[in-house]
DNA sequence: AATGAATGAGTCTTCATTCAT
DNA sequence: AATGAATGAAGACTCATTCAT
């Protein structure tokens, strides 16, 4: 029980943190702003996260491991090109519905100037066109899709993805985001001429 | 010749503010760091701007003018929906790459958690997918796009757009922008299952 | 009128910084209580000073410029190895005697870990001991001094100075220092076996 | 074991605390590195300690203690006024020398606004002082010694006693201190006009 | 219109001290 | 007695904005 009483306090400062900073920004959020929001003394931050910027990063990270899994893993579970892009960006909607405070960080926060942030962004929007990339380049080699560089394909792909999801959080998180999959899916896999294609 | 000056003032601070928050973001440069580099006093900026937020809403107005008639005349000088999405991406880029700064803040700095910002950042989304969108219903009543939504395709369009200008702006704009237009052009108008598209 | 009252600014915080520093000590005194003090608000220090540290650094600067000249001035302006020693010594305690913040400043706050103030500190101590050095060395190959190390003489003349200056301070300065300058003559001159001393 | 336990501790702390209000200032150090370096829990110390504050003063009693009796003790031990004083700076340096910690606590630590810390100062100075004073005294009354006010000659020479260490501890303790009673009692012995001198 | 010195509210961060276990 | 997580008051410093000149 003490055990867990620890894990919370961190645990509760990190879910704090990515409300605030979601909802009104890094900069506009204040570290006692959290520390209020989490039911913790100013100072107890510091316990857990060496600074603001930090913590920013951990919020992030926190979120980015369990979601790279998970994409990972549903695209790995079905089998051919068409499916697996249609797991790919569904669970990514999903993934983001499910989370939107992250999901309003990943998208609007993460570009900030400082270097450590930006080195987290760059390494998640690495890690998602990984994903995005591997899954273009066995449609391309299967003959499924159509020849491009898929580089800068999975940077498109990635850009429409991304761009859905700041709709919607532009829009308050006012709708189903899930619903948004059948038509992601149907604009990427056509713009990959994708042969299978059944779902439009 | 004291308009002159005048102008030359409200212009060099635009400037500098441009350059500056494109560089360093929006929190991170100071009014001070905007007036050194624009050669004029402290107070100065004041006299021209009454807030440090409503600078970076004029340095955005001030591009997003200019660039969105460029577009639109760009745009409607070309006939057929395969033509004006061409034209509509390319110039699109083109003019990215011809301001950095501003595309910067453009893709960056305007997604701050203010509301005068936000309020900049939706118009600038709103005009631009205004634009897409009417090319999409074109092509779509034309016959010659596939059947969609245009307002959710416009969304998907605009996001692999900025992506590509977002890559190359994290690559420190060390490509040429405009080469990518050919790829995005492609992979767009695939996507609409562009009865008219020949390659190029 | 304007270019005075910027010096007149500047003066005010060092003034009040020195009076401080030496009735509270470095660290017990803070920016706001000095800015109240010198009558600025807490930023303007920033404008003259980079720091607090800086800030006694510059303190203690501008006591020891003019104290080490007067001193040097004053031991050149009288001929053999006792005038001067009695004059080092006497016009010493008399600069002391009128500028107690500072005084304090040098036998105490200088004493810091912080590795600026030590720099100052090891700078004024070594000005001092160099004009003692200099009367030492001209008395011993004079013949009027005994035989014996400058160096650790002056280190010795050094002490028993500072610490006259402290046990005045130490009793809230409620003597007349000046008036210790004889006995301080004298023990020092009887230390090096003066041959001239008329003094006691 | 309990009980030596404890007196362990308490000692651990002491020692800790010594050491580095030693080398890095009383403010620049903090009870947790104190805890560290002891090897206790941070909330021990105060199982022991009421405050920071009382635990310096405990430090500097605690070797201010066995110094004072081993100076009066070595003092006692020998007879006349030349010999005594001899013993007394150079049993000075070597305690000193002995324990460079203290030494530099004592020097500049112990120069601390607090009215706590300086009480204990006042205390230490006016032992040091009072032995210096008793050994002047008898030497001026026994005609040995010239003839001058004990009082303020033990400031003078306590003070040269005290540069001597701090030179030391300012060069790192690089070399032996005890190698500069020599030079310490001669100058003093001499300034005393000691009729008694041969040299060592 | 222009200046730039001055302001002072606001922020992150530190650290002596406490207290439940 | 011992622990060490938690506290929260305090402090150095920043910077958008103002205003006397």
């Amino acid at each position: 029980m003490a055990r867990k009483r620890v894990g919370n306090k961190r645990e509760r400062i990190i879910n704090a943190a990515a409300r605030l900073f979601g909802e009104k920004g890094y900069h506009r959020t204040t570290t006692s702003e959290i520390a209020d929001a989490a039911g913790v003394a100013a100072g107890t931050i510091y316990i857990y996260f060496s600074s603001k910027e930090m913590l920013i990063v951990a919020v992030f990270e926190e979120f980015l491991g369990s979601h790279m899994h998970r994409l990972q893993d549903g695209v790995d579970a079905v089998a051919g090109p068409e499916a697996k892009t249609r797991r790919l960006l569904t669970l990514g909607l999903e993934l983001m519905e499910s989370n939107p405070a992250s999901a309003r960080i990943f998208l609007s926060q993460l570009r900030q100037s400082s270097e450590m942030i930006k080195a987290v962004a760059k390494r998640s929007s690495r890690a998602y066109k990984d994903i995005i990339e591997g899954v273009v380049k066995d449609g391309v080699s299967a003959g499924v899709f159509r020849e491009c560089d898929p580089v800068a394909t999975a940077v498109m792909i990635f850009g429409a993805y991304q761009n859905v999801v700041l709709e919607w959080v532009a829009a308050d998180c006012s709708y189903h985001l899930g619903a948004k999959a059948q038509e992601l899916s149907d604009f990427v896999l056509t713009g990959m001429a994708c042969k299978e294609t059944s779902g439009s």
